[in-house]
This record gives structure tokens, C-alpha cells and sequence, in this order.
DNA sequence: CCTCGAATCGGACCGACGGTCCGCTTTGCT
DNA sequence: AGCAAAGCGGACCGTCGGTCCGATTCGAGG
């Protein structure tokens, strides 16, 4: 049978009002009764809808990336645009879907980092972004490049630069996509300065 | 008054007794009360001692810490070898000292990220490591190429690439090391493959 | 060695929170 | 309307971080 009306609703109830607790107070300090009240139903009904705090957690974070799955997978899989301009874009986009939704991001990394379950939204950046270095420079090791860039790209590592460090959000875009421009041309000039940047 | 002898006894057993478990099981599997068993001292002593959980964490990578402190105070202060070498030898020997202590830098990591404090460690590493590519490389943005490659030293990051990709721990020292390199002499030729590495 | 004050110890205790359970309610099909 | 099943929700439980205070141990001075 399909999800009854109320089940959904309340479904749909309970994931805004994590989002946005999560995204106002952070991860740590937002407990499943806080939503629970917030979305208006019982804290019985979170928990046999998302199973347990990580699951709520993933579900949330599955309903932000929807719409970047969906993007990133044109960009891999179309072939009208030149490769290596495909990664920079690739690289854009995560970066900006990173900041978009950062406190969210970051909840799932501290949760994944946690749980038994591995993190499948950075395995599949990975792949496709794996992918599309490979298209440009295929004699190197794409697999562990895509990886340096990933890591440059983690919510953590993020938020420690805007948020701890106190970079200007778009000096710290600029960076990241030198950083990729740096492995797609093996050349690091520019990489952090927005100066002697090429414009993206 | 200097610190009474069963108290400096206690202190050392109950850090023997945390960095142990932490090792063993990870740090969301070891509850304060396991560390002043293990320890055998009473769960007050730890607290007294150590404040919270997050303090006695900080008191266990403290510890494990000293030694690699001092050998990067060196590389940045002496001047006897060439610029570029100490970066390399500045990665390389962080790499050595995260990966040999992974389970504690992880838990580190998982701790600063919740708690108010910042990572005191990871601040140090960053000026150090920036001074010294300043050194090499004057017109780059230093500041943000350290923090581009600590990224790739993050416990969580290698974590990730040697536990759950399967990576060789070898071959991600290696690919660290070239990206390192590239930094240096903006050319990235090599990162992620043992073939074409040139020694370190 | 004995005494005494102070620092330290340790386990009983508390509050918060993740997660479970089961009797009550709502839903939607006939 | 009637009914069975799906869903609801808040009382309840166990665990764990953190606190507290009476008992204990230390070590300086006589």
C-alpha cells in the first residue's frame, strides 16, 4: 500500500523542522524531542519513520543533495562540453551545494564518522568526479586526485576555513577551483589568490 | 604545592589507560567510566583530573603529540637544509605521526568539532607549515596552500582513504607527499602513483 | 614515629537523551 | 457505517556524562 496521508505528512513535517533546527543550532545541539515537538508529532513517530538519529540525519541531507545528484549527473554523463571544463563546473557546484547547506553537511560527516554506515553521497561524488579527471589525465592516478580535491571540499574542512579562520567564502570557491584547475593542468599558480585567477 | 605522587600516578595511568582503549575501539566506544576502570581509579578522579571528556582527549593527543612538536620546531626554526626539503619532511613526518595515531587524532577531530575549543594542534601545524612554504614559494597565497594540504592530512580524511577505500598506506603517503611537491614546483605530475615518484 | 590539615579519592547519585513499547486513534477500503 | 491495519504518541527504560561529599591518603612538621 502506499504511505498514508498523515504518515506523509508528518514525514514531510518532521524532515523541514530537522533542517531547520539542525541548520539554526547545529547537529549537537538539536535532540529528537526538539524535533519531534517542532514538527508537531510525537518523538514514537521520528524514530519509526527514520529509525534512529543517524537515519534521520542521512534522510535530511538526502532531500538537500536531491537536487545536486541530478546536476552532477548530467554533467558526467553529456559530452558536449569539454572535459576539463566539466570538472571545474563539477567542482563549483559541490563547492556551492557544500556552503548552501553547510551545518547539514557537516551533521552527516560527525554522524557517518559515528556510524556503521559508510557515507554514500561522497562515495558517489567521488566516482563521478574520479571519472571526469579521468577523461582529462588519464596517465595519472584520478582516483586518488579526486580524492585530494574531496577533501578540500568537506564540510568540516569548510567550515574550519570560513568559519574558524575567517576567509572570505569566495576567496576560499576561488581556491578550491584553482586547486582543480591545478590538477587538471598541473599547475598550482593562482591557487588561493584571487589576483591571478582566470575567471570561472 | 607540586602535584602529590598518587595524583601524578593516577594522571599517567588514566592516559595509558584512555589512549589505550581509545586505540583499541575508537572513542564512541569507550565511555569515561570503562577509562577509570581500566585505569583502576574511581570515575571522580577522572573527571577531577581532566574536567570532561573533551579535556582528557585533548590530555591524550597532548601527550602523544610532544614528540612530533618538537621535531617540526626544528624543521621551521633551522635553516641548514633547503626550504622545499622541509616542506616535504614537514608532510611526511605529520603523515607519520597522524597514521600512527590515528584513532586518537580521529577522536580529537570528533571532539573539536562539537566542543567550543579549536584544535590548538591543527592551528600550529597550519602556521608552521605556512611559514615554510612562504619560504618557497613568496608569491603564492601560503596561507591557503597549507590549509589545502592539511586537509589531505586529516585523520578523518586518511581515515577514509586507508579503512575504507582500502588504500595502501604506503601509496597514500606517497600521493601526499606528491601533492606536497606540487605545491612547491606547481607541477603535479605523479600525485597518486608510486611508478613515477621520485623518491622522498 | 605521630599528628594534623589539606589534597585527593571514589562510588552513589542526578539529569539528559537516544531509543522502545503498547494502548489509543486515524485512515481508507468495502 | 464497519472494520482491520497502519500509524500515532507519550510514558517508560537504560546508558552515560558529569557532580558531590564523606572517607582516605599524603606528606610536612614536631
Amino acid at each position: 500500500m502506499a504511505e498514508r496521508r498523515d504518515a506523509a505528512r508528518n514525514r514531510a513535517a518532521i524532515l523541514a523542522a530537522a533542517s531547520r533546527l539542525i541548520g539554526e543550532r547545529g547537529l549537537d545541539a538539536v535532540n529528537m524531542e526538539d524535533v519531534a515537538v517542532a514538527a508537531g508529532v510525537g518523538k514514537g513517530t521520528v524514530f519509526r519513520r527514520f529509525g534512529d538519529r543517524e537515519g534521520l540525519v542521512q534522510a535530511v541531507v538526502a532531500e538537500s543533495a536531491e537536487a545536486w545528484k541530478a546536476e552532477s549527473e548530467v554533467l558526467v554523463t553529456s559530452t558536449d562540453r569539454p572535459p576539463d571544463e566539466r570538472v571545474i563546473t563539477f567542482v563549483a557546484t559541490l563547492f556551492d551545494h557544500v556552503m548552501a547547506n553547510l551545518a547539514v553537511v557537516r551533521a552527516l560527516e560527525q554522524v557517518s564518522a559515528r556510524g556503521s554506515g559508510c557515507d554514500a553521497d561522497l562515495d558517489l561524488a567521488h566516482a563521478r568526479l574520479s571519472t571526469l579527471i579521468a577523461q582529462v589525465r588519464p596517465y595519472e592516478d584520478a582516483d586518488f586526485l579526486a580524492h585530494a580535491l574531496l577533501a578540500n571540499l568537506r564540510g568540516e574542512h569548510l567550515h574550519h576555513l570560513v568559519h574558524r579562520v575567517g576567509l572570505p567564502v569566495g576567496q576560499v570557491r576561488l581556491g578550491v577551483i584553482a586547486l582543480a584547475r591545478a590538477v587538471l593542468t598541473g599547475d598550482l599558480v593562482g591557487a588561493g589568490r584571487d589576483a591571478t585567477m582566470p575567471p570561472l
